[in-house]
Formats: structure tokens, sequence, C-alpha cells
DNA sequence: AATTCTATGCTTAGTAG
DNA sequence: GCTACTAAGCATAGAAT
């Protein structure tokens, strides 16, 4: 009953996860909703879960390009400032990014070497080490990106 | 003091029209900030007030750090009798892995597209924060796929 | 996994400085 | 205008179903 103070973490159980960002995303677009009536703005929020390949697009997509139109159109120099949170938004979140993945590669490491021994006692096979390549390709793309993101922020 | 029940109708007075719009912004890019963290999705508003010329965006924050869990590497241990119905676990897993692997990968393609859409709407200068969701999805997944190969390792 | 319930945490309208 | 305050409205986590 009731409820604990919400600990504002990445929700690692899945099912309340997905519960929540129901509950959540319900809560939210009623709270645009009620600016846009209350206030007489025009407003749109697009939300990406990795349950849906679809976002949910507030209030329409249609509308929402409306509204991304007129956004786009706005003076890029107008944009500054928010530009600039952007930024420190995603230096932060890139230094995030490294950190997990240095973990990640120390991971696979020890991955690959629990998975060579089971190929070692299965004798033949090798789609252990596709797979594993697979991850390693994954893995190398992302450091590529990331570094390729690193390079645009700084300059 | 206290407040009274909201009425959901343009609010006529303009000095609390505007106290109203900034209080509810706020709350409303929080929502939007926790909701991204809590579950990892990504989002974005954008608010246009006839009070300022370019609108309020609020770009996907940084995705709170998702508490990884602690690997544990197999010892691979019992190396009699269990170590056939192992490699058969095993190899019976990685298959499975491999269909999700391609699932995901088909999603993220999908995914993709929708993140280009926002792309395009947002403007060629916002491209950063869209290809980092990109790599943050695509990373989130490749953990997964690590966690899942362990613990069928494990098992 | 979706719905309902409800105790409790969170948001915010109105106010004061 | 703004910040701070606070009562009361509102959202929602966790549990039950």
């Amino acid at each position: 009953m009731g409820r604990k103070a919400t600990v504002y973490e990445f929700i690692s159980n899945e099912y309340a996860r997905k519960a929540t960002l129901k509950k959540r995303k319900a809560g939210l677009l009623k709270k645009l909703s009620e600016l846009t009536t209350l206030c007489g703005v025009a407003a749109c929020a697009i939300i990406f879960s990795s349950y849906d390949a679809q976002p949910d697009v507030w209030p329409s997509k249609a509308e929402a390009c409306q509204v991304l139109k007129k956004f786009k159109s706005s003076p890029a120099q107008q944009r500054g400032k928010n530009m600039m949170d952007q930024t420190v938004l995603l230096k932060r979140s890139i230094l995030q990014l490294n950190g997990r993945l240095e973990k990640r590669k120390k991971k696979n490491r020890e991955l690959e070497k629990e998975l060579a021994l089971a190929e070692a006692m299965a004798g033949e096979n090798n789609c252990d080490w596709n797979n594993l390549e697979q991850l390693k390709e994954l893995d190398y793309q992302l450091q590529e990106n990331i570094k390729l993101i690193t390079d645009k922020i700084k300059s």
C-alpha cells in the first residue's frame, strides 16, 4: 500500500519499469495537455520506448510535425542556450558511456574465455564464436560512434 | 494558501497564466527527465510560449547509469558428467540468443528510422543527441545480451 | 500482463515578502 | 517580476486481483 520515496535511477525490474513507464507516460501527456490548455501554448512530446517501434507522439504526429517545423524555422542563434545545455548533458552521458564500455569490455573478455572453454569441451562448432564476433563488432561500432560524437562536441 | 480545484480552461488572467506556465513547464520537464531516467527511454519535448521567441526544448537527458549486475564468472567447475549437459545447454541458448539478436537488430533499425525522423524535425544541429540515444539503446541491448549469455553459462 | 485500489509522495495555486 | 511557503489537489508505487 502507499508508496516509498522514489529513487530516481533506472528501474532494473523489467515489469516494474514497464508499469512505471505506462503510468508516467500517461501522467506526462496529461500534464502536457493541461499546460497547453491552461496557458495557451503549443507543445509536443515524443517518447521512444524500446518496447514499441513507434514512438508515442503527442498530441498527434501531424501536429507534432507542425510544432517541430516551427521550431526548425526559428533561427539557430535563438537555440543557442539549449544547445549549450545539450552539450553539457552530452558530455556527461559520454563519460558515463565510456565507463560502461570499459566494464563491458572486461566482461567480454571473461565471457570470451568461458565460451572458449565450452567450445573446447564441445570439440567442434563455432557458432559461439560467431555470436561473440557479433558482440565485438557491435562493440567496435559503438566505440567508433562515440568517438565521432565526442570529436564533434569538442570542435 | 492552499489551492482550489483546478479548472482546466485557458487562464484569462495574464499574470496567473504566466506564473502557471513557468511552474508547470518546470514540473513537466522534471517529469520527463524522471521518465527517461527511470524507464531508460529517449524522449523530447518542445514548448512554444508566446512570451519567448524560441521554444523550450528538452533534449534527452543523460540516461542514468543502469546498475550493472555483478559479473560472476563461472569457474568452469564440474568437468565430469555435467560437461556434456552444459555444452548442450550452451549451444541451445546460443541459438536462442542469435534469434533474439536478430530481432533486436531489426527493432533497432526501426527505432533508427524513427529517430531519424525526429532528428530531421529537430534540425541538423541536434543530430548529436539523437545519435547518442541510438548508441545508448545499442549499449543497453548489448549489455542485456551479455548478461543473457552469462546467465546461461552459469546455469 | 492489465486493472483497480489507496496510502503516500509530489506538484502547484495562491499568497506573502 | 522573483523566491519561498504551504495547504490541498494530484500522481503514482506497490499490492491485490
